[in-house]
DNA sequence: CCCATAAATGTAAACGTTTAGATTTTTTCT
DNA sequence: AGAAAAAATCTAAACGTTTACATTTATGGG
């Protein structure tokens, strides 16, 4: 069978301690005692069981992390920036999608609370749930891009408003004043946030807002298809239309591509998030860009840091989207 | 602190076996007291430690699995069927991305069989590994899409020479004589077989396979870019691409799209895997495409069953990718 | 109502580690 | 060489579970 601590300590001749101590690297062990372990554990093939190393110490290196949809390239990145810190601080990030149901979310909180995760990294599917005061401040967690009632962590968001209000403004600047804007659920902070910027800066211009153009998807490609359909449907369809996240963008390009329309020419798109799509199109797309692997990196190393001093006070980091204009924005050449 | 089974024992007035049993539903305890004893979990809000359970139970619900790269929609993809399936088995995955280097790959491994994975799926970066005979063969293992030599384990692989075949096929039906191919790197089976497909259509067809026209990269977006660049500046270049991956194929897009050629027009592409940019081109992009979801659904199926039945001989399903025809492999009309 | 049997519950030893604290060995200084 | 100090090593109890086995309690037949 698997060779345990007790194989390897006797093998070496010296005691399980001293075995415990060259795998922790703390030091405190003769050269020569070290080599002979270390050539134990090598002739048993000894791998240590970090389990009972956890239960033993109460400690864990596991990170769980939460995230809608794992397929979304969006998530993905910030996974992917997240797993590289957890990574280097010698942790291991247990991942799952929540697929945007509640239980599910639920679900996976409790499966990572059972592998005694030492933090959570969640990007919540609603605003408010009722496991927060069970479960939700039980362990250090950082929020990532979407906030969350109750929960006393950290968190890494995104100035949203800001994001919509430049590309709005640009719309503006090129001389749109017919603006649609297909936002997520306003009970999502993204989809609240971002159709505010978008308000706000036709406030600002002075522009009046069309409730005919304000649609709300679900941040799925289909919904950006039919919405974008049905404003463009409208007797008085928009001239330009913001397109609030990465998915609901494709799916409205695919509208657009099936239609008549062309894109700079009839209609106006700016997207949220930076696709691999948006250089391919013509003109390509001009996009509201967000440092999704920094989001994810920040959001761990903020984490892992708590984890080490618990005490320290609460943290909020807003990140700047910024905007990539390549030429979709503008109808007036 | 965190409330421990001994604490809900005597809360609950029973003894800690007693509690084991309704924590994992093995029956034999009188309704009421089951009834004490949630009662007991509920107001201590107890969470039950897997990692003890594992290690007095000698079992974890663990699977690791180790991608190339997480971010590539293709891996995305088997990574969300294969954890569905997991998760019905009540099992968790520990997902890991190997990024496509020696180092990386087998420190997850060993990551993953120091958690006690019970099973691990893997897409092996390289053909052979020194590290197979040491720790390749400790534990119930699937690979996904690349083989891998000297494992003794199940697989769920693509027939991928039928996929270029059939795209070589419908290029030489659509006019092509000079075709090219961007494939990955020969060593890999994907690379390889993809390259043999081709390269027996041709044969089959009497069509001379010019050396000029067989570029190899790495299956990132970079070198289709690069390699479609240098396929295009030869003095004879080839009328049609196919191009082995997802990412070289957005990347020889990229390169078509900033040059004067016009796909459909000057050149014809068919793209390995199905990407959402497929039907936003002018033409729409004909594509060999693959289940990829069923792949990390089938694998995760056959894995856990293995781990519930170790003896069962080993199985490879190969599936059959299949090609959907959008026009971009034809220039003559 | 008693006994046999079945059902429910309890006891205690494992599982593979970590980690105080105790003990031994080595080094250093005189 | 011997004592003191420092370094290395060991002992054994914990960590939160599971689980075989022992014990108690309930059930049913006569």
């Amino acid at each position: 069978m698997k060779a345990t601590i007790r194989d390897v300590a006797k093998l070496a001749g010296v005691s399980v301690a001293t075995v415990s101590r060259v795998i922790n690297k703390l030091g405190g062990v003769r050269p020569e005692t070290e080599q002979r372990i270390e050539k134990a554990m090598e002739e048993l093939q000894y791998i240590p069981n970090v389990l009972a190393r956890s239960v033993a110490s109460k400690k864990t290196k596991l990170i769980g992390m939460i995230v809608p949809d794992v397929e979304n390239p969006f998530f993905a990145a910030v996974f992917s920036g997240a797993d590289k810190v957890v990574r280097e601080y010698a942790y291991t990030t247990l991942l799952g999608g929540s697929n945007d149901t509640y239980e599910r979310e639920e679900n996976l909180l409790q499966t990572m609370l059972e592998h005694q995760a030492s933090g959570i990294l969640l990007t919540p599917t609603f605003p408010k749930a009722k496991w927060v005061e069970r479960m939700g401040n039980r362990v250090p967690t950082c929020l990532i891009d979407r906030d969350m009632e109750g929960m006393n962590c950290d968190r890494v968001l995104i100035d949203n408003r800001r994001g919509t209000y430049e590309a709005t403004k640009l719309f503006i600047q090129k001389g749109h004043t017919q603006l649609a804007i297909i936002t997520g659920p306003l009970e999502s902070t993204p989809g609240r946030e971002r159709f505010e910027g978008f308000k706000q800066c036709l406030h600002d211009f002075s522009i009046e807002l069309n409730q005919d153009y304000i649609q709300i998807g679900d941040f799925h490609s289909g919904s950006g298809y039919q919405l974008g359909k049905r404003l463009l449907k409208l007797n008085h369809p928009p001239t330009a239309i913001l397109s609030c996240n990465n998915l609901m963008t494709i799916g409205l390009l695919e509208m657009i591509h099936t239609s008549s329309i062309r894109l700079g020419e009839d209609l106006g798109v700016i997207g949220f998030d930076d696709i691999p799509i948006a250089t391919l199109m013509h003109p390509n797309l001009t996009v509201v860009s967000r440092p999704m692997r920094e989001m994810g990196e920040c959001a761990a190393e903020m984490l892992l840091q708590r984890i080490q001093n618990p005490n320290q006070p609460n943290r909020t980091v807003i990140m700047s989207p910024h905007l990539i204009v390549r030429g979709s924005e503008s109808i007036f050449s």
